[in-house]
DNA sequence: CTGTTAGCGCCTTCAC
DNA sequence: GTGAAGGCGCTAACAG
């Protein structure tokens, strides 16, 4: 038969009343006769109406539209955040439009002006790791689109974040380390300018000098986070004069090719050389010779957690209520070490 | 100053020329003076116009969304599969609406239901594994959503879908664990409900025919997929009086587990038992003791195909053009043996 | 070349 | 209780 959705308007045409009497049938609007809403609401399931969302969000300029981008949902630790941002939005009704930026600024850009044009309510971004210009994030400031800056957040003033406290977790990487007996305890970190490299390191040169330990500067090395960087950065390590017999991984990945690397040079791992990580990912349970322990992120809490954050930022700033004070939420979730091998 | 964002009524107002010109002048319409053109667009910038891609969507019934919906990201297998359709879908200027059933059939239901009311476009969808009623997908056809397919189809008539070519895959597997000697072949399935498990079933079963081996019933167990589903799958294998002598998998994690549990018995991995699977994650090359070989599935290629023949459907089908010839594209994609371990 | 008009589907005053 | 009218931002006939 026919085929073009039916509208309230062919429901009143139909019933010969007008548009906004279906249209308040519809809702339920206190000052409808029983009669007519009955009618109507009988017409409308006959006709299969739906209403049609577009046009409504189009009037309220709400399109329960959450912009997530990440650099790639292909690691367990953001597909988990991913996880948590969705079974949040959800229950509020969003959804998600998705976006990878693999770590490209351009891509970065093109899929943040996307969404812009798409007139999502708000953005949940996680940086790319090669991004050093923020205009973008400014153009959204602009369009008075809110964002969450998660795990990757970007060298700004005034943006609400939410990461982990990875500082305690990496002291109590290197209190684990030295009750076990380490001494020369190396860290592979990740490219400088992600704010999360600079954590790591201060908690880890903190660490190290709260417990006393020299910390000669060669032990700090870093990787681009690339399967060859990361191999590279091994390489410096156990070639070292004296070679370290603990080493701290920017993540399960980076450990992942450390150890693989450390094995084609004869060592033993988690005897000759301890091996700790971060992210603790599922996926090491699987590996014969994964790293002793991992600070576990919670990482699909910090994608609830972000979520929240801005789904009450949706919701309690109807336009420019206080523009005197904005509150600027900057959480750090506490990060914990998980032993996988405890003997 | 001011804060709503300026609008073709506004550059129209403050040029003192109507906003179907200003309209024109931004899209470069042939029929438009030079001059006032150039006044148009000198303007806008000037106010930072941004044309309201939700108004024009709304008008021109075009959303430039595409609604993915599969089981969960958490799997490389699936997040490869986003990527190739991400990639596609931007060359293009559509959008990803993301959503995880998480093989929950209500959850699979419940989005659906939501994309359809953001009106996307078209769907790509891999159902959940515990999907058995279909009427939702019935629903986006009555609403003349076009849907393809992928990975895990349904068991419909009419429908577009690609999918793996598993029986050549499996035939290659076979034949390579005879070329080595082994004539002991398991196979550890997934639910039968999932034609992704017939096909392995029956590839599994013909190439064992052609090459005229004796297949006992108890060579073939299933699992849910789950671990413990893995774990018990993988027991029942070993318990056998006549354990086999290769296991070819469902996929690499259930290999992993099995490979896990095998271990546990002082297995000898792909010596003792020889270990196959499919997927071919990367994830594997970490492991000490890989599946020997794995079954490419090539979802990154995958992806990208449904999201052009998804483009197609759209772009090519201007409403109800030829109705009695409804052509369905069903594709398989042929799979591929890869070897890890060579020796 | 440019202006006028008429919607897209819905909601929301403002009247009766 | 219900109808009429206006408008969200933009495009697209139809006129000049």
């Amino acid at each position: 038969m026919e085929s073009r959705k039916t509208t309230i308007t062919d429901i009143a045409k139909k019933l010969n009343i007008s548009k906004s009497t279906v249209s308040r049938a519809l809702s339920n609007h206190a000052s409808i006769g029983l009669r007519t809403r009955m009618r109507v609401q009988q017409l409308a399931t006959e006709l299969d109406y739906e209403p049609d969302q577009t046009a409504i969000h189009f009037k309220q300029r709400k399109k329960f539209l959450i912009g997530v981008i990440l650099p790639s949902i292909s690691l367990e630790f953001f597909s988990s955040i991913v996880s948590g941002i969705e079974d949040i939005a959800y229950k509020k009704n969003y959804t998600l439009l998705l976006g990878q930026s693999r770590d490209d600024e351009e891509r970065e850009k093109k899929i943040v002006e996307t969404m812009k044009n798409h007139r999502v309510d708000g953005m949940l971004i996680s940086i790319s790791k090669n991004t050093t210009n923020y205009e973008h994030f400014e153009l959204l400031r602009k369009n008075k689109i809110p964002i969450v800056f998660f795990d990757r957040i970007p060298n700004m003033n005034n943006i609400h974040y939410i990461a982990s406290q990875l500082e305690s977790g990496m002291k109590e990487a290197v209190n684990f380390l030295i009750k076990k007996g380490h001494k020369q305890i190396a860290l592979i970190n990740g490219p400088a300018n992600l704010p999360a490299s600079k954590e790591r390191l201060q908690g880890f040169e903190n660490a190290m000098k709260k417990n006393k330990i020299k910390l000669p500067p060669e032990m700090v090395v870093s990787s681009d986070l690339t399967k060859e960087g990361n191999i590279s950065a091994t390489q410096q390590l156990l070639h070292l004069k004296r070679r370290p017999d603990a080493i701290i991984a920017f993540n399960d990945y980076v450990a992942m090719d450390a150890i693989q690397q450390a094995k084609k040079a004869k060592v033993r791992i988690n005897k000759d050389i301890c091996f700790i990580s971060f992210a603790n990912e599922a996926i090491c349970n699987y590996m014969d010779h994964p790293p002793m322990a991992s600070i576990e992120q919670f990482p699909y809490q910090q994608g609830e957690k972000a979520t929240e954050i801005l789904l009450d930022l949706l919701e309690n700033s109807p336009s420019e209520s206080q523009e005197q004070e904005p509150h600027y939420h900057n959480i750090l979730l506490p990060s914990q070490l998980v032993v996988r091998i405890s003997k």
